[in-house]
RNA sequence: GGCGGCAUAGCCAAGUGGUAAGGCAGCGGUCUGCAAAACCGCCAUUCACCAGUUCGAAUCUGGUUGCCGCCUCCA
């Protein structure tokens, strides 16, 4: 089956052929480290989570690549902002990264290396960049001379001129171009340094992905991802160093997410609406979290809002909530000789045309609505090929759970876990209700409904559900 | 000012040439002591607007309007 893929470069659709058989080399920017990570942070990691996993299931040996930006003149601020040392600071939060990452089910990549462990690569690319003639040094600082590059805008689809003539950039009279960025910045006493070719300094931003991509995955890779956010400048200037450096093409595809928006508005530092995923968290389970990142497609902007993250906290529970039926009547999990079915293909169809992943949930509805119909019509009774077929959908949802990174809890622990989330939120006593449970289902033995709705009304004041099924009553907070 | 994207029901959303997936909400029904859950039925003759290409367009082309993003740190 032949995946498609859009790509930024060229900015179309194209048909997926690696460098090498059946391999990936993916690279995707991570973040600079320098405070908590964010809803859309989340988005972009969860997002080639996704692709690296569907791309796993698809046969290829993937080779991922996520960085740490571990120096950076905004971790420098944040160091001495906290008085600490900015290694500290970008350790922290590359600690809190991951257990974010962690809580939402994130594969750990291949590599995961930072900025500070490739500093001789650094050094060597920015030599190789000066025997190419197009880097010049002012000072102890290095720049990369867009001009050398003629190329210089293909990824972004500008000119040079246009950008130019634009003028929202601030004129550094050290530059021969206006366009031209660091390769190597000199560093200021107290900032952290390493001894290069040109004196002590740190490497600019935009060189160390070339260094680690080209060290870790080759000098042509497959994927190179990241936010919409980072086209122009930082992935136009990877493209300008690299190709330079190495004279081949830098990267075959270029993927690149869309933005998450806080109720209709961008995240910004002066609306003060940055989301923290551990704040989500908090709120709204991690895996509702994921469905919810994953119900749009992955270029198209998604509004992040109370009301969305509900609808996919309902989503999700309807899934969790045929998977608890089908465990009820037929025992635990599909063993694994139920073989890939219909419905995993219609999937893959949909994730072969650009990780379509909101029609892939549309498939899991489908799929959910026809297993509940056929276990609503036939009380129990199946043939074996009836049964036969009911296994294969729900190995399928199970396999689709596991590309997307969902439904990994079985349904008991996850309405458990949700179910605590909130007794602790609100301090509510679970033994209470369930006393109150007993008296209804008392008073229903004896028929005196009176009672039983009375009491139903009362646990509907705490926000509590019942249900009477044949097994006995269970309850759920209404939220 | 330059570049790019988007516009599909009450809401969210897929669909890029063959006659509108899916979800949420709502309404009617089955089931239930009553509910809930689940299921069934209803819910866009139409895809911002106007022209054009075509046997055929939400999908392609041109134009209009509206929204958004990037060009400055940003996932």
């Amino acid at each position: 089956m032949t995946i498609r893929v859009y790509n930024t470069l060229g900015g179309k659709k194209e048909t997926f052929e690696t460098v090498e058989p059946k391999k990936v080399r993916m690279y995707v920017c991570g973040p600079t480290v320098y405070d908590y990570s964010h809803i859309g942070h989340a988005r972009s990691v969860v997002v080639f989570d996704v692709i690296a996993r569907y791309l796993t299931s698809q046969g290829y040996d993937v080779n991922y690549v996520r960085n740490f930006t571990d120096v950076d003149d905004k971790i420098i601020q944040r160091a001495n902002e906290l008085q600490m040392d900015s290694s500290t600071v970008a350790e922290k939060y590359i600690e809190e990264f991951n257990k974010d990452m962690g809580a939402l089910n994130v594969q750990r990549a291949t590599y995961e290396p930072k900025a500070t462990e490739h500093i001789s690569t650094i050094i060597h690319i920015i030599e190789k960049i000066f025997q190419k003639e197009a880097a010049y040094q002012v000072d102890g600082d290095v720049y990369f001379s867009v001009a050398s590059f003629p190329e210089y805008g293909k990824l972004s689809g500008r000119k040079l001129e246009d950008m130019v003539a634009g003028a929202r950039i601030e004129i550094n009279p050290q530059k021969r171009n206006p366009m031209d960025f660091a390769l190597w910045k000199s560093a200021k006493p107290g900032e952290p340094s390493w001894e290069s070719p040109w004196g002590k300094g740190r490497p600019g931003w935009h060189i160390e992905c070339s260094a680690m991509s080209s060290r870790l995955l080759g000098e042509t890779i497959d994927i190179h991802g990241g936010g919409k956010d980072l086209i122009f400048p930082h992935h136009e200037n990877e493209i300008a160093q690299s190709e330079t450096a190495f004279g081949k093409p830098f990267a075959k595809y270029w993927i690149h997410n869309g933005f998450v928006n806080i109720n209709q508005e961008k995240m910004s530092k002066s609306l003060g609406n940055f989301l923290m995923i551990k704040d989500v968290i908090k709120s709204f389970h991690p895996e509702a979290v994921r469905f919810f990142l994953l119900s749009n497609h992955y270029r198209s902007p998604i509004d992040f809002s109370e009301k969305a993250m509900e609808e996919a906290t309902i989503g999700l529970e309807k899934i969790y909530s045929l998977l608890q039926r089908l465990m009820d009547q037929f025992g635990t999990k599909p063993e694994t000789k139920y073989s890939q079915g219909n419905v995993w293909d219609q999937f893959c169809k949909a994730m072969d045309d650009d990780f379509n992943t909101a029609q892939g949930i549309g498939i899991l509805f489908s799929t959910v609505r026809d297993l509940n119909r056929l276990l609503d019509n036939k009380d129990g009774n199946f043939t074996d090929q009836e049964k036969e077929e009911i296994m294969t959908s729900y190995a399928d949802i199970l396999r689709i759970g596991n590309i997307l990174g969902i439904l990994s809890l079985s349904p008991g622990q996850y309405f458990q876990e949700k179910r605590q989330k909130y007794v602790k939120k609100h301090s509510v006593d679970p033994e209470k209700i369930e006393q109150m449970i007993r008296e209804r289902t008392e008073a229903r033995k004896v028929k005196n409904w009176a009672k039983a709705d009375e009491i139903r009304a009362q646990l509907e004041d705490m926000n509590i559900i019942l249900e009477d099924r044949p097994d006995g009553t269970i309850w759920k907070f209404k939220e």
